[in-house]
DNA sequence: GAGCATACCTACTCGTGCGTAGGGTTACGC
DNA sequence: GCGTAACCCTACGCACGAGTAGGTATGCTC
């Protein structure tokens, strides 16, 4: 008469991503803090001390979340800077893996990354991976500068490589909140911000303060 | 035989600044959950229920804090950015002022801003703030294009200006982490990658994504 | 079908930190 | 000098949520 196990019993790798897909949703709704361990092990269909059991404290989960986002990102974009492409095409197709990324994980990418801003624990993890895309970047115009037979110091290029990621991932947050927006649209918008005037720079034209 | 108190009694409007100091400070060094009342009490040089008394909960005392932060850095823009001032020279003066507010309050803004986005009560605040710079923003680029007889789907103006609003931050925080840079000398590159872009897209000039 | 590992649960402990009750002390008006 | 209001304190109640103890059921191996 027994109506068996209301729920079906699962290898570990399968609950583990159960358990990352919940803790995602739930610490990006919430923020770190306010997220409860309860919770994500409700929203994950689980009890919480399995949680503890296969992915450790709330810190290390938290980590695993930041880290599996990370990779995903990180693979979206990686194939698409061939190095022996030219500098517009690269930041071109950088661009639009990076906003198809985020397009695609709104819920998850946009607001991972605005929580890990906050908390110190976390904050380094995602400044080093951030630290990873300026150089990429960095380099792409470092590159085209050479073959051009021209040179910059190096700190400039990366507070502009700088200025060019905080403009993308300004972007992103603002398509993340903006459901009905197309991110190919969004890509080549911050293109024309982003290519246009590194196109400036890179021919050598330079802004100066006026003199007053 | 008595030594007298050891601490003053002081009008509130002071101990209210002292108290909102001590905020600042703490609520960017800890993030606004990981922050605990008394160690903010503390640091004010005052009892826990002080706080209450004239600042109110937790989150009210934050807010306090938003509030005093936004208005002193909206002022600091205010008087920079005469309307009738040429489109480059409007940008650059709100910029340099902008970037002298940050290197000033470099502790209080920069963590302050990192906190806001991630909790949910505040971030809406803060996207107010933000909304009214990015109108500015897109509203001296719409005044720049009318003088030169174009015009431009608003939409697009403000996708742009959010882009460089997105950048400007992403340099302020650096700012912010880098003590020994010089806020002038930021500015001076914010406005070389926004200045030299924006002309671009001023003058007409506009980047396709390639037909492949 | 006995043994064992793995998946899974209910029901707790315990620290931490928000917010408050209730009372003391100094200044200031009259 | 005396009331009254403002300033300020020590000490608590209480909820919430991280992490755990200890036990049950299910599938897999031989």
């Amino acid at each position: 008469m027994s109506t068996g196990p209301a729920f079906k019993r699962l290898p570990r790798a399968v609950r583990e991503q159960q358990m990352l897909d919940a803790a995602v949703k739930v610490f990006s709704r919430r923020g770190f803090h306010a997220a409860s361990m309860d919770e994500i092990a409700e929203d994950a269909g689980i009890s919480k001390p399995m949680v503890y059991a296969y992915l450790g404290t709330k810190e290390e989960l938290f980590v695993a979340c930041l880290h599996r986002e990370g990779t995903r990102m990180m693979q979206a974009i990686a194939g698409a800077a061939a190095p022996d492409l030219p500098a517009d095409e690269r930041l071109w197709r950088g661009l639009r893996a990076f906003f198809g990324f985020v397009g695609a994980y709104r819920d998850g990418w946009a607001v991972l990354y605005r929580q890990a801003r906050g908390e110190q624990p976390f904050a380094t993890e995602l400044a080093t991976m951030r630290a990873r895309l300026v150089e990429v970047v960095a380099g792409m115009l470092d590159h085209a500068l050479r073959a051009e037979g021209r040179e910059v110091a190096g700190a400039d290029l990366e507070v502009v490589a700088y200025a060019l990621v905080g403009a993308t991932e300004s972007l992103a947050d603002w398509l993340a909140d903006h459901p009905e927006a197309d991110a190919e649209k969004t890509a080549t918008r911050m293109m024309n911000v982003a290519w246009l005037g590194a196109g400036q720079l890179l021919s050598g034209v330079t802004w100066c303060p006026p003199t007053d």
